[in-house]
Formats: structure tokens, C-alpha cells, sequence
DNA sequence: GCCAACGTTGGC
DNA sequence: GCCAACGTTGGC
């Protein structure tokens, strides 16, 4: 199957691209995801050698790297350990209810490609981040859009 | 910090 | 199965 593309939010207070670059093997686990359609699209359709870009949330909001993907979705341990801030319940080892993957860091872009400037972007305006109203931290990503933001990224900033 | 928009929960 | 109420997300 051909390589599919994919944006992830973090809160870069809580888990920024430095901190995936600083992480062993530059490499996490993205845990914590407990939205169903986030969660469908990590355990279905997320593939190993995906391409992902790095969003930062909240906090000045911007793409400002990418990662690939390493493995395939599998069970979020996080979910049935009553100490993390992420359990649930309703999941445990015998009935998963959510999955994540892992990704390796790839490439921090020299300068944050701000929310704002993005909108700005003709080839973007159907991109999924941009529409009103979309809270998904895992979402798909054309693959002309992947390129039109790395090309964005490589630009010197005005 | 505000608040609009969203997803989920739970009463009926 | 509906839908109001609630908690959360996330841009500004």
C-alpha cells in the first residue's frame, strides 16, 4: 500500500518535538489519544514508514517537524494503569479500547510554520487542520499537502 | 483567560 | 435512541 500521510498534535508543554528529539532512539510511543476517530485512524490505517507531521497545540500553534511512523497500532497500556492520567476503565489488557503507535523524529523545521500562516496557503485550504471546528489530534494528510508544507518549511521566513 | 465548538455521557 | 448537560479542546 502507498505511503499515507498523517498530522499529530501534541501540547508542546506536555510533549514537544525537543522532547521527541531528546527521547531514546528519538522515539515514543504517542499514548494518551482517547478520541474514537483518532484512535480508528492509528489502529487501522496508520502504517510503518508513514509520514507525520509535528503539531504543536495551544501554545503558539504551528507544524514544526516531522516523524515517521515505526510500528503498527497496538493496545495504549496507558488506559488500564490507574495511575496514569490517561486510564480508563473501560480498557483493559483482555479488551483494549485504545491504541497508539510509535514514532520516530525525523526533522525539526527551521522555523514553526504558524497556524496563521497556513491559512494563508492556497494549495492548504482543504486541509483538515484547517477546517473550523476540528478537534482530531490524529488526523490524514494528503500527500500533496505533506509536500506543499515541506516546501513551506525549507522557504526562508519573510 | 475567554468562549465556541466539539465529543461523550446519562436520564428518560 | 434522542438530546440536554457536561467536560474538554484549542484558537484567539
Amino acid at each position: 500500500m502507498a505511503k499515507s500521510y498523517w498530522l499529530m498534535k501534541s501540547e508542546p508543554n506536555v510533549f514537544s518535538i525537543t522532547d521527541l528529539k531528546g527521547s531514546p532512539g528519538k522515539t515514543c510511543y504517542w499514548d494518551g489519544v482517547r478520541n474514537y476517530k483518532a484512535r480508528n485512524y492509528m489502529r487501522d490505517e496508520m502504517k510503518v514508514g508513514d509520514g507525520v507531521l509535528f503539531y504543536h497545540s495551544r501554545v503558539d500553534p504551528a507544524v514544526v517537524g516531522t516523524a515517521k511512523v515505526v510500528s503498527k497500532g497496538y493496545p495504549d497500556h496507558t488506559a488500564w494503569d490507574p495511575a496514569s492520567p490517561y486510564y480508563d476503565a473501560k480498557s483493559g489488557p483482555d479488551n483494549p479500547v485504545w491504541y497508539m503507535v510509535d514514532i520516530q523524529f525525523q526533522s525539526e523545521f527551521a522555523r514553526p510554520l504558524a497556524l496563521a500562516e497556513l491559512r494563508k496557503v492556497r494549495a492548504l485550504k482543504n486541509m483538515v487542520l484547517l477546517r473550523k471546528g476540528v478537534r482530531l489530534s490524529v488526523q490524514p494528510v494528503t500527500a500533496e499537502e505533506f509536500r506543499t508544507i515541506l516546501g513551506l518549511a525549507r522557504r526562508v521566513s519573510k
